[in-house]
DNA sequence: CTGAAAGCGCTTACAG
DNA sequence: CTGAAAGCGCTTACAG
């Protein structure tokens, strides 16, 4: 069943159908009405893939990229958009890349190469690194792009693409002040990896400001890097604890490897809040039901996807320019700080 | 940049362009290598799209599709095949969908204007229900499809589609059983929802089987509804409890509400494993972390996307016919039971 | 082994 | 308001 099909049956030109279909004006209501049922009646759904090659434009196709999958919170994100966009009529391209240690000018140019041969109508970006990468190479991105928690080379000032951000780097900092300020002297860095440099990277640049402003470095010999896995979390920081009984709080700079800390600290006959402090960060919800409630920083989630999604919509209809936001990650104290 | 343009530059034909992007054999290896190069420089990937308007079908292109996207579990299949496909050179179109209450048949017919559209080479979906449907609809699939963990109509015999499916409703029975054998007179179901016709629901038949079998059908008042998600699986169970303080153990018919359901014990002052038994379903990480360690049925996740990979590929490639495959989930005792 | 040409299913000025 | 026609970027028999 294709667009000549329908025409013959409805007695019109292709033309006419396409009109229809892509609710023209200048159609009759009647006409318009009569081709619609036997559209109906037909089920027929135009070839997605043959809009491009006649108008040359890819109406309605949005791309999606989640690099570094481990990370519970993108599937959050990622989900929530993707209800929103289906809902709005929108076809998702997307793929999960978990190689994040490529380089990243070649990884950029993969991603232009995908957006060049896909024709999308926009395109969200999640995570990542592409600090390195020459501004003229976002000049080329062919389509309106938001970066979500990607670390970007330049300015603010930029405005061929847009990024949605929290405040890693001073949420970071402040997580590492609160265990000081407690009164914290030997505290563990539980990370992702010291190569890491995502935005879990910028948190440890926070770690480190806050470590050096209270002159207490040495503990930045205290990390284990757990890869956003739990076995491994587990391993490295009991590992560590075990070597260094004199350390009292954890850091923990993502939500995912903290299941495993409070494990380790159990099964070292510590009690979380009690012996041994534990701040987190990122807003997963099993974190607010685990015994104890872990203290951290939580990223808004909710309203991130909303922010994306209203600015992606703007961008494609040309209803709102470029833009970079931060959001706020908020504080909420529970049990383990 | 279009195929004409690299034509141009190559001096050759749009054909001849065509069949080196296709790897054609019909092709000396001097004018391969040259169009290549002058394909690299001009850094030209062909549009997508416009490959099906040539060819009439669009090759490498597999869609997903997430029916009740609040089970991590699913994400990490999805994880697991979507970079599976992105390594392959697969163009995955995707989304989730939340809303499984409405009509299986005009949704079924839904995401036959989907595939129609789209023209897919593959197609995978993940869970819901479409036992209402009729055959024929079946048969209209135009693409090779699997269902992965999907509660379908008819007998495996069918050959017009594929499925990839745990043991439900033998390990549901088996989870009860488990606690009926310990002793349990008074158990709680801790269910999605009693109208949940997923495969969640298949553990539900088991649980009711097991408990007539066993002459405890009274158990089935002290069911806790809560619908995948975790604040209403806290409120709704320790309702229960409460009101029931003769229960001694909760079968779980899903792993993201037994963070739920341990911190419920928690707060009235019951030791999971000792005061009440905890029985759980599913395999989601961290429940190997939690304190205490979560017994429950473990499905092979990993298997399971190797079997739907390795089928897709050869359905796409005529290697292979449909097929409809059972994994075991596997039972494993840790700390709750 | 390469080119010339017809075709895929759609869209879009343009005429009337 | 509708049709006839040219066009989009690609593919694929067919000739030679």
């Amino acid at each position: 069943m294709n667009i000549r099909e329908i025409a013959r049956l409805a007695n019109v030109t292709p033309g006419t159908v396409s009109k229809v279909l892509n609710n023209y004006p200048d159609i009759s209501e009647a006409t318009r009405a009569h081709v619609r049922q036997i559209i109906e009646e037909n089920q027929y759904t135009p070839a997605f893939g043959s809009k491009f090659s006649g108008s040359g434009s890819t109406a309605n196709l949005v791309g999606m990229v989640i690099e570094g999958a481990n990370n519970a919170l993108y599937d959050d994100l990622y989900q929530d958009l993707s209800t929103r966009l289906h809902n709005a009529e929108y076809t998702i391209l997307s793929y999960t890349d978990n190689f994040f240690m490529q380089d990243k000018t070649e990884k950029f140019e993969e991603i232009l190469k995908y957006l060049n041969a896909h024709k999308l109508s926009g395109f969200v970006y999640f995570g990542g690194n592409f600090a390195g990468v020459s501004p003229e190479l976002f000049d080329k991105l062919p389509c309106p792009t938001i970066f979500v928690n990607t670390v970007l080379p330049v300015s603010f000032s930029d405005t061929n693409y847009s990024s949605i951000n929290t405040n890693h780097y001073d949420c970071g900092k402040r997580q590492m002040e609160l265990l000081i300020e407690k009164g914290h002297k030997n505290i563990a860095l539980m990370i992702s990896s010291l190569n890491d440099n995502s935005v879990y990277g910028l948190r440890m640049e926070g770690y480190k400001d806050a470590l050096a402003a209270a002159g207490l470095t040495g503990n930045l010999k205290n990390v284990a890097e757990g890869w956003y896995l739990m076995a491994r979390s587990y391993s490295e920081l009991k590992k560590l604890l075990e070597k260094h009984p004199e350390i009292t709080a954890v850091c923990v700079s993502a939500d995912v490897m903290t299941p495993a800390v409070l494990r380790v600290l159990h099964d070292l006959r510590k009690t979380p809040g009690k012996d041994v402090d534990v701040i987190s960060y990122d807003g997963l919800e099993y974190l607010e039901y685990s015994i104890p409630r872990v203290t951290g920083f939580v990223q808004p989630v909710k309203e991130m996807a909303e922010g994306v999604y209203d600015l992606l919509m703007g961008l494609i209809n040309k209803e709102r320019s470029h833009q970079h936001i931060i959001f706020q990650s908020k504080y909420v104290k529970r049990e383990t700080l």
